[in-house]
DNA sequence: AATATGATTGACTAATCAGTCGCAAAGATA
DNA sequence: TATCTTTGCGACTGATTAGTCAATCATATT
């Protein structure tokens, strides 16, 4: 594993276990088991590790998502499969995810570039849209039906992280999320 | 306007704007018109402030919502008054609002006494439990509900917060939120 | 007026912070 | 082997931090 990438690591453990500005920089170069002055030849500033680090790891969610979207024309059916995908990727990825969500409700959002964002949303858009001219979700602005998705998402993920579920009680809660969120908006 | 005071609403304010770590004690003293020691003696440390500032924060939108409460032993009623005194005050205090998302995904949610956090949910869990036993609502863990109940009203506040709505397209959009939520949980 | 009490002050400190820089080690090329 | 390039190092710095404390102020009581 090179440096880079154990800098990541640790960063992105520490910035969940003390904030981000509660890291620092210092901290994070010792647990990567690297020099100091070894972060700042990767990155640049701290703030520049910190939205390199939300870019990346939202990168990585959305490859996820995408790798394992049902290839089919069924809008829910698709749907549902990147409803699940969300879901496993969190909790397979409870630091990574617990750092988005650290992210999305800090200042620090406002510094990522709006295209970026805009970019990751606008596919799940197009779904939407698509779903609404099939007559197969209600006739609601796309962007709040996709808040809504995105919330559930969110409250589903911090239900089950809370409880000590098995794999197949997870499973389980999660398909029935699904079902609870699509009979709302169809 | 008391010392206290100023240094709490001032504190809201930057920490919103800047993050808690990325607030510092002599900014908010200053920024609150009072000496650096002052903060001090109404806070023991930065710590307290934060934890303190959201357990008064909280309390105060509880007191709210419990206000605005229909008088009623109708669950769906009493529900829907919840739901739009939630996002009313969420609207009309968005900088308390936003310092309450911002805690609750940050590592301070920690500090905060189990007991606190549990006392504040309970009264919700009571209602779900009763619209259950009612048959108002699907038999599913009370606390999957409460999530679910959650989890959409802040992803309503953040669409609605989005866009430059008028008082009244707002007040639309949530009546037809809480018309979604009920739809999916009765 | 004299005294007492608690609130307020801001200069101060020890610790910590992000970021720099000159130099060494490790490869790469020849 | 000699030279060049990349990567890594960690002591260092100037700025900033949370928190302290002795002195001052405002107000109330006698």
């Amino acid at each position: 594993m090179n440096k880079k990438d154990k800098i990541i690591e640790a960063a992105l453990r520490l910035f969940v276990e003390n904030g981000f500005h509660g890291t620092a920089t210092s901290k994070i170069a010792q647990e990567a088991g690297v020099a100091n002055g070894t972060l700042f030849q990767y990155f640049n500033t701290k703030d520049e590790l910190v939205t390199a680090l939300y870019v990346s790891v939202k990168e990585e969610m959305a490859k996820y998502i995408e790798k394992n979207t049902a290839k089919s024309d069924n809008v829910r059916e698709v749907m549902k499969s990147q409803f699940l995908a969300s879901l496993f990727w969190a909790l397979d990825n409870a630091v990574k995810f617990k750092f988005i969500q650290q992210f999305h409700s800090s200042p620090y959002i406002g510094k990522v570039e709006q295209e970026i964002i805009q970019n990751q949303v606008k596919p799940h858009l197009t779904l939407i849209q698509n779903g609404i001219d099939k007559g197969l979700i209600k006739k609601l602005p796309v962007d709040f039906v996709y808040s809504l998705i995105s919330s559930q998402t969110f409250g589903v993920y911090q239900y089950l992280s809370s409880k000590p579920f098995t794999k197949v009680q997870q499973h389980d809660t999660i398909e029935q999320s699904f079902e609870l969120l699509w009979g709302m908006i169809r």
